[in-house]
This record gives structure tokens, C-alpha cells and sequence, in this order.
DNA sequence: GGCTCCATAGGACTTTGGTCCCATGGCGGG
DNA sequence: CCCGCCATGGGACCAAAGTCCTATGGAGCC
């Protein structure tokens, strides 16, 4: 929530340009981080400060790509931006199909992946602002106990307690207890609000 | 709902490649519109057959690029696979930006682009069945008088119908009245149901 | 062996929600 | 001018949900 310094990551192989960039966004006032390699980015694993990534098509080992695809193998959440000096279509297509922010061609126009950064960090904000909003969900469901979940999750269907108590084998008596509480822990006011947080979880598990 | 054929339209300039591209769809069993122009594909506009659009990048007057800007503009639906002779990247990155489906580089090979029109179909199908799905609850709620869809809205907040009354200055007796005939128009069985049912026209609205 | 947490549940109410029946008054159309 | 729809609401209830207080029995822990 606090706006830790936003890091921009640069992944090139090319010592020269990986100090240009550097220097650039530097003085452009972005905290950055340079790695020579994918494999040395990836070691370093950026932990989850929230930034953005330029990544350079073309790299000895690990390219760009793959290092996408590793990276969504992973879950890292971070958005990528393509740099390349020789960039094809294919490659082009490939990068924005698997969720690339931008792909930009070296040399490009300082202007054009400042704003692709900004971009970049505003869309990782609002990623990160979602899944934080889901994580303080889930953190909440996590306070319920195996009943209470049940419960919660049959309540949400719109099930009557006299339904739930059928379903769980229990008394009604014991299903209000075990809703109560829900209500408590979730820190719902309303069966309304029961719902929508009920289907918050649902969407991401 | 039913199946309505699905219609791959395709534009391109040059009639051999039309030509072409029709035959090949047409055997893999697609139903074929082509146009010679994005002009003329912009004329007879597709109403809201369910298909895709293949559509050449470069064309003389208005070229894909600009169809897809138009298309987003008018808010149609249909996914778009550009397909082109001499593509670049800036314009690949911009297409892709633009929520094209694919863009795929002339010759390409036979299975790509079936397999490209087979993905986007499966997209404007599933496309198509939130819109209808939305429209259906939209319709729901078109059978609300003015008085019950304000109710509805509170309701769904979580509002007690005697705050609900204070809200809109009416007995609570009218409230329930009202809010009985919601549930009754709006088929829902439950006040889960109906939550779920005013945050999903929420959220298109 | 207490302690806490969990699940269970009864008793005794109160508050809400929902349903029928009925009634009034305004408004727009045939 | 009468009919239908909309909004309004009273009376009478019934059903469902929520709230106190109380209590039991098992599991896991120091």
C-alpha cells in the first residue's frame, strides 16, 4: 500500500545499452535495477516490489520469450516491456500475446519508452492494487473455521438455514450460530455484502 | 442463441489473395464474405452475425489499421486477424494493442490461419454469450417500473427495507411490496440472486 | 489437568422479511 | 368514463433470521 519505490527492471545482454537505459531512467527519477541476463534477473528474484520490466528480445541463453514464459510460469506479476534491435513480426506477436505491455524497437525515441514505462507502472499499480484487494478477501476468509466456511459459501448460494441444516446435518440452531459469526469474521453488514465477497474469492481461487 | 452459421469475412485488396482466401475457408466449411475494401466491408455492415474478420493491413484508402480503429469506434464485435504481405512491427504492436485476435504475415501457412479463425470464433462465441447473458439480465430489469428498480438498487445494497423506506420516504409495507414484485420480475429466488443479478447490469452499465 | 477453540444445540425472544386480502388515488388510453 | 398500471399502505399473520444466555463434548496445547 505504501508506494514503495517503484523499480524499473532492465534485462539486456548488451553492457552499453544496459548502461544507457539506466542512465535514462535514472534521470528520469525511476529507481532501476540492471541485470545482463535473463538468468541473472531471474536469481535475483525482484521479490514483489512493484515496477516494470524492459527486456531485450535477443539474449545469449534465455531470450526474451522465454523469459516471459518463465516468468508466467512463475505467477511474477510484473509487466513486461520488449526492446530489440531486430525485431521480427513473429516475435512482435508472440510478446503481445502473452500479455506484453509494449515492444519497441532500438534505437527508439527516449519519449516513447518513458511513456510505455509509465504505462507499465500504472498498470502494475492497478494489478497490484486488485490482487492486494483479494488477498485482504481472502485474508479475512481465512479467519473462518472449516464449518464457518461451509456455511459461508452455502449462505452465499442463498440457501435458507433450514436448507444449510439439511444439507450439513446440523440443527438451524447451529447454522445461525456458525452465520453469525461468519458475518463477524468477514466483517459483513449485510447478506449482501456476504455475497460479494463470497464471489471475490471464488473469481481468483 | 441457435448456432447461427458463423461467417469468417475477410478483406483484403487483392483479389487473387480474396479469391484464395475464400476457397480455403470455404472448404475447411466456413461461410465466406469478402470484401474488396474496408469500405465496403464498413457498407454492408455484418448486423451481428457471429464469425471473425480477416483483413489485410495495407489497403489503399483505408487500411486494416484504420478499419479496426473504426470498428472499435462503432463498438463491433467481431475479432479481427490481420494478415499481410509487408508487415512491420510498430504496426504488429499496434494491432495487438488494438485487441486483434492475430497477425499473421503473407504466405502463411493454411493451418495457422485455420487454426487462427478457429480461436477466433471460439472468442466471439464466448464474447457473444456474455453479451447475451447481459442482455438477457438487462432485459430482466426493463420490466421494472422506476419506483422498483430503485428498490432493487437498495435492496442489492444491503439496505433494511425500513431504511430503504426512510431512503425513498414510504411506509416499509410499499417497500415490501415492491421489493416482492422484484424478485418476482427479476426471477430471483433468493437475495443472493438478486445481488449477483444488479452487479452484473452494474457492471455493464 | 486446566485452557482455548470448535462444533453442537436448546430456550426465549425480537426483528425482518414475505404473503394475502383489501383499498385509495393518479394517470394515460380507448 | 371506465380499465389497467403504478404507487401507496393498513391488517393479519407466518416464516426466517438474528441475539441473549447457557451448556456439552472433543481436540490440541502448555
Amino acid at each position: 500500500m505504501t508506494p514503495m519505490e517503484r523499480t524499473v527492471f532492465v534485462v539486456d545482454d548488451d553492457p552499453s545499452v544496459l548502461r544507457g537505459l539506466e542512465r535514462l531512467l535514472r534521470s528520469a527519477g525511476y529507481a532501476v535495477e540492471a541485470h545482463a541476463s535473463a538468468r541473472a534477473f531471474l536469481e535475483r528474484a525482484p521479490a514483489d516490489r512493484p515496477g516494470c520490466v524492459i527486456v531485450d528480445l535477443r539474449m545469449p541463453e534465455i531470450g526474451g520469450l522465454d523469459l516471459q514464459e518463465e516468468l508466467a510460469r512463475r505467477g511474477f506479476p510484473l509487466p513486461l516491456i520488449f526492446l530489440t534491435g531486430h525485431g521480427d513480426v513473429p516475435s512482435s506477436v508472440r510478446a503481445m500475446k502473452g500479455g506484453a505491455l509494449d515492444f519497441l524497437s532500438k534505437p527508439c525515441d527516449d519519449t516513447d519508452l518513458l511513456a510505455a514505462v509509465e504505462r507499465a507502472l500504472a498498470r502494475d499499480a492497478e494489478a497490484r492494487a486488485a490482487r492486494a484487494e483479494k488477498e485482504a478477501v481472502r485474508a479475512r476468509f481465512a479467519a473462518l473455521t472449516p464449518r464457518e466456511h461451509e456455511v459461508a459459501l452455502l449462505v452465499a448460494q442463498g440457501l435458507l438455514n433450514k436448507q444449510i441444516a439439511a444439507e450439513l446435518g446440523a440443527a438451524e440452531k447451529t447454522i445461525k450460530v456458525h452465520r453469525g459469526r461468519v458475518m463477524e469474521k468477514l466483517g459483513a453488514e449485510s447478506l449482501a455484502d456476504l455475497v460479494r465477497l463470497v464471489d471475490r474469492i471464488r473469481d481468483t481461487t
